[in-house]
DNA sequence: TCGTCATTTCGCACTTTTCCGAAACAATTC
DNA sequence: GAATTGTTTCGGAAAAGTGCGAAATGACGA
């Protein structure tokens, strides 16, 4: 009786419609994390975060790939969602400052983990 | 702790997050509606859908007024979500079919109309 | 004024989402 | 092989979303 045609866009609104899978894109934008780099940032369990990953993994918005034990995840730049991404941006104008936060946090994070002991960032490229 | 400010958005993209809000906006893409009209087209319980609009305009999606006994809604050229709105159209592809459907019974209930029996389409432009 | 009709609000049942910790997996290191 | 570490899956609890019919509201018309 309804419309499931439109389900699958209605599956990437809803992965989008969450603040903490805003912010693990917002933070993206500037370049792949691992997991546990997101989960560090944003202050919650690693399980929930990764739960979040699928959702956005489930609509293509988002990569991942093992890097050792890690898991690296980046934006999804051939994403058919990606053109719903790119007018988000904008709009996101009111929460630069948290976002900026957790960008800086980020950058932190991966120069302390250019050391052996953390996550050893080799930044590869997968297919 | 988390991001408050990413909350107006994340509202936003919520309320698209429902196929039946996608059929409404969808429909009134064509003009406006009154909600009866909505109801009969999606076929929903009058309550319901007055609920999904409630939702929509709380984002500022579409606005309402009041034309005698009937609430008129149409889409709101100005809201700040408009961008995301616009990105959403080409997404909806994969369910032209059912869209073009619910756009015809609309199209028929509104010529219907127009006799005084039924919701007399004034469509009138509010303030 | 009373009845009718479009709409909204309310109460309720039901499903989905969200988050966590514990346990299971997986890959590395000792 | 055993311990360690990053990640995922699972179970469960709390919260939010969804849809309806019944009742309340508001406006028109007889």
């Amino acid at each position: 009786m309804t419309t499931d045609t439109l389900r699958p866009l209605v599956g990437t609104l809803k992965a989008l419609a969450h603040p903490v899978r805003l912010r693990i894109l917002a933070l993206l934008r500037d370049g792949e994390l691992c997991v546990c780099e997101v989960a560090e940032v944003l202050g919650l369990a690693p399980s929930t975060v990764s739960e979040h990953l699928t959702g956005l993994r489930r609509t293509g918005l988002v990569r991942e790939w093992k890097v050792g034990r890690w898991v690296h995840v980046a934006l999804a730049e051939e994403a058919a969602a990606r053109p719903v991404l790119e007018a988000l941006w904008p709009l996101m104008a009111a929460a630069r400052e948290e976002l900026a936060r957790d960008r800086a946090q980020a950058r932190a994070l991966r120069c302390e983990t250019c050391d052996p002991d953390g996550c050893p960032a080799p930044r590869s490229k997968p297919a």
